[in-house]
DNA sequence: GGATAATCTAGAACAAGTTTCAGACTTGAT
DNA sequence: ATCAAGTCTGAAACTTGTTCTAGATTATCC
C-alpha cells in the first residue's frame, strides 16, 4: 500500500459523502447483477432500483451502461491488484512470474464468470466515448503485469511492447474462454506462450535477478 | 488447400436462387451501412429496407445484428484471403511474412475504418449463440496466417499456439486502434513484436517435424 | 435563516433490437 | 393444375438503453 490508488476518478468536482455512497451502491448493484447473469442481466432500470437511485441519477453518474461496467471493472481490478500484491508470484524469471500472476487472476475470474463476462464484453465493446475509462483499466492491467515482472529499474520500450502484447492476449483469450470457444487449458497455454516474449526482451547480460 | 471456400454456411437446407440473392443483398446492405457509420449505423430496419426484404425475413436469415455483422466479416475476410494470396509476402522468414501480411490487411481495413469497426466490435461482443460463426472467422484468420508463414508441412502444436496468440493480438490491437487509444505505428510495433514468437517456435534443427 | 443553484426523483417518452402474427406468395409433390 | 408446406411481407407490439421534464430535496453562500 503505497501512495497511489487515487485518480481512479478524475474527481473534477469532489463528491460529497452521500454522493460517494450512491456511487458505491451503484457499483455494488452493478457487480451483483453482473454476477448473476452477465452483461445482459445488468439492466439500467434494475441497477437504479437495486441501488435506490433514480434512473436519471444513474445516468448522471455513469453516462452509459458501458461506462458503468467499465467502472465496475476498474473497481474489481483495484481489489485484485492489492490482493495479488499480498502474495507476489514465486517464479524464477519474469516471464514465469507474469504467467503465474495472470493465471491467478484468471482463476479469480473463473469464480464469477458472469461478472467477468459483463466486464470484458463492456471493455471491448466500448467506443471512443469511453476511451479515458478504458485507458485507466489498461493502465491498471499494465501495472499488475509490471509488478509481476519485478523489474529493478524502469521498463525498456521493448518490454513495454511485450507487456502490451500480453495484455492483448489476455483480453482476447479471456473472451474466447467466456464465449466457450476455448478451454481453460488452452487459455493457460496461450498465456504461457505469450509470456515467453518477455524472455526475448530481457537484457542480454547475465545479471541481477532480484526476487523480493 | 484448393477445395475449400464452402461450408461458410452449413447449408442445412440449400438455398434457392432467389434466397441466395436475398442473402447477398442483405450482406451488401450491411457492409454499405457499416462503411458509412460503423456499428451503430447498421440498423436492422434500414438493412431490411436497403435490401428490399421484410424485417422478419432479415431475422430469419440472420438471427441477430451480431450474427449479421459476423457473417459480413466472414464475407470480407474471404475476399481478403483471396486478394492476399495473389501477391504472397516477400519476407525472408515466416515471422516477417506474417507481420507483412497482417499489416497489409490492416491497411486494407484502414480504408474502411467504419466497416472495420462494425465487424470487429460485433466479433468481440458476440456471445455463445454466435460461437459457430465466430469460430468460422477464427479459422479463416488462422488460415491466412498459416498461409503467410508458408510452412512446408503441417504446423506443430507450438506453432499453432503462436498463431493463436498472434490472432489475439491482432484482434485486440485492432480494437485499441479503432477506439482511438493506439496509433497506427503502435499497432505495427505490437504486430511485429508478437510475430517474433514465431521465431521461438521454429524447429531448432533442419529436419522433418512430422510424427508418422 | 433564506435565497439560489445544483442535484435528485418519478415517470413519461423515444430509439433501436427483437418478436409475433395474419395474410399473400413460392415451391414441391402429386 | 392443385394442394400442402414452407416462406415472405407489412405492421404492430414488446424490451431495454437512453433522454427529457417538472417538481421535490439538498447544498452553498450571504
Amino acid at each position: 500500500m503505497t501512495a497511489e490508488a487515487k485518480a481512479v476518478t478524475p474527481a473534477s468536482p469532489p463528491l460529497t459523502e452521500r454522493q460517494e455512497a450512491r456511487r458505491r451502491r451503484i457499483l455494488h448493484a452493478s457487480a451483483q447483477l453482473a454476477s448473476r447473469g452477465g452483461f445482459d442481466a445488468v439492466q439500467m432500470r434494475e441497477v437504479a432500483e437495486s441501488s435506490s437511485v433514480a434512473l436519471g441519477t444513474l445516468y448522471r453518474y455513469f453516462p452509459s451502461k458501458v461506462h458503468l461496467l467499465v467502472a465496475t471493472m476498474q473497481d474489481q481490478l483495484q481489489h485484485m491488484h492489492t490482493t495479488l500484491r499480498k502474495r507476489p508470484p514465486a517464479g524464477e524469471d519474469p516471464s514465469e512470474r507474469v504467467a503465474e500472476t495472470l493465471m491467478r487472476a484468471f482463476r479469480a475470474l473463473q469464480r464469477e464468470p458472469h461478472l467477468a463476462d459483463a466486464m470484458v464484453r463492456a471493455l471491448t465493446f466500448a467506443d471512443r466515448s469511453v476511451s479515458p475509462e478504458v485507458d485507466t483499466v489498461s493502465r491498471l492491467t499494465t501495472a499488475i503485469i509490471l509488478d509481476a515482472m519485478g523489474l529493478d529499474g524502469p521498463p525498456t520500450a521493448e518490454q513495454l511492447s511485450a507487456v502490451r502484447v500480453i495484455e492483448h492476449t489476455w483480453h482476447s483469450a479471456l473472451i474466447t474462454w467466456l464465449s466457450g470457444r476455448a478451454s481453460i487449458a488452452q487459455v493457460k497455454i496461450d498465456i504461457e506462450t505469450v509470456c515467453r516474449l518477455i524472455e526475448l526482451t530481457a537484457p542480454e547480460k547475465a545479471g541481477s535477478q532480484r526476487p523480493g
